[in-house]
DNA sequence: AGCATAGATGACGTTTACGTAAATGGAACG
DNA sequence: CGTTCCATTTACGTAAACGTCATCTATGCT
């Protein structure tokens, strides 16, 4: 019989945003905190949408664009009428996910490239240092 | 002897954005076209950064962040002598997007892993109906 | 010379994603 | 009972990344 509600400060703390941040994110709907009086408490719910909200900033998602993704994640029964339409859309979240990591790997590939010959560039001068 | 320079319109529709944007990141010191009287020439140097300007917005970094980790990706003889410091950057940033990638992955794994979920989800209501 | 077209240069406006400060309300503690 | 500590609400502020005029200039037709 835990709790399994955190308080604004615990989930501070736990995910290190800060309490204009969670009331922001339940302003713009992202997250749906329940109240014990006036005070907000974050459900299990919460935490794994906060999770992916984080995630989705990472990869450069703007908040508008993650709300409107976030049903995917928590498809429950009160969803499955618009499955369908809510699976269509996750086909294409998958898919600009992946392009996102072909396109991640070719960075890294690049970059790398780049550090190789700059590794070159050092060794070269410093046999020339000691010539 | 081809022009190798661009106009502002000649960028704008090849990477698709606006002049504003064009002149927004020059403004920021992350592109330095050439002038011809008044007007700017982007070169192949402006065309390789501003690619690799737009793939760093698209993985979340802020335009500064972009800003300096740009000369890594155009270390040239005029950089050699604090190589070793862009070097270390360049370390990190790799580790960074690596990182990232990890995350990535995990993030595909997961919605691919809902959407197995979704697929389950719509049979049994398919096989219901039918029943 | 007249005019259209392209680009330049301010300057102010806008959206996103919060920061920050002020006023208020319970709960707890000595 | 006063104070301290959280938390809430309201409201104004701000930095980033451009958008959107308005105005000016240069250039090329015709």
């Amino acid at each position: 019989m835990t709790t399994d509600t955190m308080t604004i400060r615990e989930m501070c703390d736990a995910f290190e945003v800060t309490p204009r941040t969670l009331r922001f994110y339940e302003a713009k709907e992202l997250l749906s905190p329940i109240r014990e009086g006036q005070k907000r408490l974050f459900t299990k719910r919460d935490r794994a949408r906060l999770k992916l909200i984080l995630r989705g900033k990472r990869f450069g998602f703007s908040l508008e664009e993650i709300r409107q993704l976030l049903d995917l994640y928590h498809m429950d029964d009160t969803q499955v009428t618009q499955l369908s339409r809510t699976y269509d859309l996750a086909r294409k979240h998958l898919a600009e996910m992946e392009a996102q990591r072909a396109e991640l790997d070719q960075a890294i590939a690049e970059l790398k490239a780049q550090m190789e010959w700059g590794a070159e560039q050092i060794a070269r001068r410093q046999k020339q240092a000691a010539g």
